[in-house]
DNA sequence: CCAAAAGTGTTTTAGTTACACCCATGG
DNA sequence: CCATGGGTGTAACTAAAACACTTTTGG
């Protein structure tokens, strides 16, 4: 029987399968930094620790929707951007038994948090530290607001880590990171996200020019408010 | 019960699981042209149409391991670049059941590929054409020897589609590109490989400089054999 | 010597960075 | 009118591209 006709003759429920979920990678940028959103675990394994939010993946459901459907229901957030990211399947990555999961991220502006953090069953912003190291970032660690580190569930440092490198790479020659902004955003406060997300100061007037050149963003004319300075004026994604 | 408390009672086995696969799509580049290995099907669904080799995720391999033991066991090839490319999970790519697939890429010169034509159990090296369209291509089509379009089974045609896109996206920031070539290469071949990729036309001098700053290679001082006119040196991977 | 492709030096261009400066606002 | 950050013009630098050219081999 060749490897073909069994492919063809294979029963899947015949055989033991691994389990598939999503894990979600929710990023934003809080007072100049990186942000991700925790959920401390009740139970063992890896109790007490910090873990990604996730859930196993329906066998109605694509995998996409999966993911949508988890950042609804665990994290109370139905807006913002939306990525896969990788496939991590390690043989041990769940002690209890075998676990494929599809990691995504999602991007949105600190301001959809809110509703979130009300509901706040567990649930916390936690500020990203990622070393710089040439872009692919060192070790990352997450922050609780007092500053103390906060432990890890599973291979999440991994998934994060993959998240901020992906992230990395894509900033500046993708509009990705207008995902991490509200609609209507100054130059400023564009420079500060791009900062937050690799690491680095810019120059403001090259930073300015750089992003203007790429076409992506126009002015509106409008200016943004409560300044005890010069306003800034508002930006926009075209299209 | 809790979102959480749900997680940690869930019994795998209670509910219906989707199947995981891995899809590999190797690539190689002969007669300066992209070329991937695909596989004629015997039965339904898809007969008689052309699939990238694949097989079931055992629940006791990661998925590395995965791709791994799938290219030896169906395209007879145990060397090469390996890497994830990406999850496909849509409801209905395969129509007989519901499968995930993480699918990979593998690089490899064409020297490796004998071994794989000679078994040649219905695997064919199907040249690739893919538009240029700014780098991220068009819709990908793959042609036998003849030039006749081959038909891909599945979402086959979108699988080789992101494999292309991603190799492009690489080819020039990161050393990938080496892995279509033999260990020794001359700066013509690297250069042809690079057109082969992106589907363009370089200018030598200016590619042999952009290469050559870059830092990755060395000259080894030995020249290639056999040429009619003045034989080129041949280069090597640093490290 | 000729054809063919390897390989080098010089100029042009474009894109990024750095520096200096002016502008608009609240207090 | 002063402090603060927004915004602009010009020059310097660097990396890529284009062009013209010399070199080396087989026949």
């Amino acid at each position: 029987m060749s490897e073909s006709e069994f492919l063809e003759s294979y029963d899947p429920s015949d055989y033991e399968r691994p389990s598939v979920t999503v894990d979600l990678v929710l990023l934003t940028v809080v007072e100049g930094q990186l942000a991700v959103l925790l959920q401390q675990r009740r139970e063992h394994p890896f109790k007490d620790c910090w873990a990604l939010p996730g859930g196993f993946v329906g066998i109605d459901e694509d995998l996409d929707e999966a993911a949508s459907r988890v950042r609804s229901a665990k994290a109370h957030l139905d807006m913002g951007y939306l990525e896969q990211l990788y496939t991590f399947g390690s043989l041990n990555r769940d002690p209890r038994t075998r676990v494929i999961s599809v990691a995504y991220i999602s991007l949105m502006p600190m301001l959809y948090f809110s509703p979130a953090l009300k509901h706040a069953d567990g649930l916390v912003l936690a500020e990203l530290n990622v070393p710089w190291e040439g872009e692919t970032g060192g070790p990352v660690m997450a922050c609780s607001e007092d500053g103390t580190e906060l432990p890890l569930a599973f291979d999440h440092a991994e998934i994060l880590g993959q998240a901020v490198k992906r992230l990395r790479g894509k900033l500046d020659y993708t509009p990705i990171g207008f995902a991490l902004l509200d609609e209507l955003f100054t130059l400023r406060e564009l420079q500060g996200v791009h900062e937050a997300v690799l690491g680095t100061r810019f120059h403001k007037p090259a930073f300015r020019r750089r992003i203007l050149d790429k076409g992506w963003i126009e002015g509106t004319g409008e200016r943004e408010t409560g300044a005890s300075f010069r306003p800034a004026e508002l930006y926009k994604l075209k299209n």
